[in-house]
DNA sequence: TAAACTGTTTACTGATCGGTACAGTATTTT
DNA sequence: AAAATACTGTACCGATCAGTAAACAGTTTA
C-alpha cells in the first residue's frame, strides 16, 4: 500500500477550509477525508479524540498565525500607523475580502460555542487588547481606545457576514477602508474628547 | 389519543428557536420534534418539504416582525431620529444584548447559504435601505446615508458576534449606544463632509 | 536482521439522520 | 349521522453519522 508519510500539521490547513465551509456538524468525516486525502484511520492517529480535536488544532493554528502577523505587530511594532495598516491588510487577504468565513466568529455564533469558548475568546480578546495597545501608542485616551478597538473587531465580523449575506466583497472592502479612517491617527484624534463624533 | 389541534403558526416560534440554537445542520428532526412538541407525523403535515421548509417559514416569519417593527417605521416614520432610536432599542430587545443570535446572519455565515440566498439577502437590503431612508429624511447625503446604514446593519451582526465570543453582553450595548451616537442627527452632520470623522 | 514505531487501509459497529407510509383519531362539513 | 378533512403516532426505510478494531506496510532504531 502507498504510504503517504503525511504529518498532522499538513492536515491542518485543508481541516480549516472544510470546518470554514461546512461548520463543525456539517463537517462529517467523510467530507473531511476528502478534503485532507486521509482515511478515518489516519485521522483518529493523528486526532484520537475525533472532530473536537481538530478543531483545536485549527483554532490553534489560526491563533498562532493571528498572533505573529497581526497581534504581535500591533502590540510591538515601532510604527503604530503601520501596524493598523497593516492589520487591515492581512484581515483583508485572509478573510478574501468577506469570500471567506472566520470559523472562529462562526462558532462562536453556533451552538458549538460553549465547547470552545476558551479558544474563541482568547482570538478575540487578543485582537481587542493588541489593537488597543497600538491605538494608546498613537497617544490615544485608554479607554477611548478600547471602545474603538472593540468597535473595530465587530466591524470586521459584521462586514464578513453582510458582504456573504449581500454576496458583494465591495461592502467589505468598504468598512476596511471606513476603518482606516477611523482608526488611523491624523492629529484630530484628542481633539474631541466628549467621545461624540461627527460624521 | 389527545389532539393537541395545533397550527401551523404555533410551530414557527419554537422552530426559530431550535434553528437559532442548533443551526440548519445541527437542528435535527427529533430535536424539532421536541422542542416543537410535534410528531415527525405533524411537522411533515405542516411542512411538506421538511426542514427546508420550516426555515422558509420561520426566515418569512422574521422578515415580517422586521418589516413592521423596525423597516417600515424607519422609511414611512415622521419622525426620522425616533425612527433610529426605535430601531435601536428593539433590536437590542429582539437580540437580547447578543445573547440571542441573529438566524439570518448565522445562515449567511453557513454553508448552508446559496438555498437561503434570497431570504437572507432580502432581509438586510430591507434594513440597509430603510435605514437609509431615515438617513436621507435627516438631511444626509444619499451616499454617506448608504454607506452609514451599512456600516450600523454591519455592527450589529458584529455586535452579535463579538458579545457572544466574550461571553459579555455590555460589548453589544456599547456598540448600540456608539450607533445611536453616529446615527443621530445632532446637526453636525454635514458640517464635515470629506467622510473623515474626527474622534 | 530483528524489534519497535509510525502510518494506512479496510471492514465493521450501533446510533442517528431525514424522510415516507399509513393506520387511526379528532374535528368539521354536509 | 355520514362523509370529508385535518391532524397525530408509530413503524419503518436506506443512508450516513462518529468512532473502533485490527491486520498490514514502511521507516527508524537497536
Amino acid at each position: 500500500m502507498a504510504r503517504m508519510v503525511a504529518e498532522r500539521s499538513d492536515a491542518i490547513a485543508s481541516l480549516a477550509e472544510v470546518f470554514r465551509e461546512h461548520g463543525y456538524e456539517g463537517a462529517s468525516l467523510a467530507l473531511i477525508g476528502k478534503a485532507t486525502g486521509l482515511g478515518k484511520g489516519s485521522l483518529y492517529h493523528f486526532f484520537p479524540n475525533g472532530k473536537e480535536e481538530m478543531v483545536r488544532a485549527v483554532l490553534a493554528d489560526i491563533e498562532q498565525w493571528f498572533e505573529d502577523s497581526v497581534y504581535s505587530p500591533l502590540r510591538d511594532g515601532e510604527d503604530a500607523d503601520a501596524a493598523i495598516a497593516t492589520m487591515l491588510k492581512e484581515t483583508t487577504k485572509y478573510f478574501r475580502s468577506g469570500g471567506r468565513v472566520c470559523l472562529v466568529g462562526a462558532l462562536a455564533v453556533a451552538n458549538t460555542r460553549d465547547l470552545f469558548a476558551q479558544a474563541i475568546r482568547g482570538y478575540f480578546v487578543g485582537w481587542v487588547d493588541a489593537l488597543q495597545a497600538a491605538l494608546v501608542r498613537q497617544g490615544r485616551d485608554v479607554e477611548q481606545a478600547r471602545i474603538l478597538s472593540e468597535d473595530a473587531v465587530l466591524a470586521i465580523q459584521g462586514a464578513i457576514v453582510l458582504s456573504r449575506a449581500l454576496d458583494d466583497p465591495a461592502v467589505f472592502q468598504r468598512a476596511i477602508d471606513q476603518l482606516h479612517g477611523r482608526l488611523a491617527f491624523d492629529g484630530t484624534a484628542l481633539d474631541n474628547s466628549s467621545g461624540k463624533r461627527s460624521f
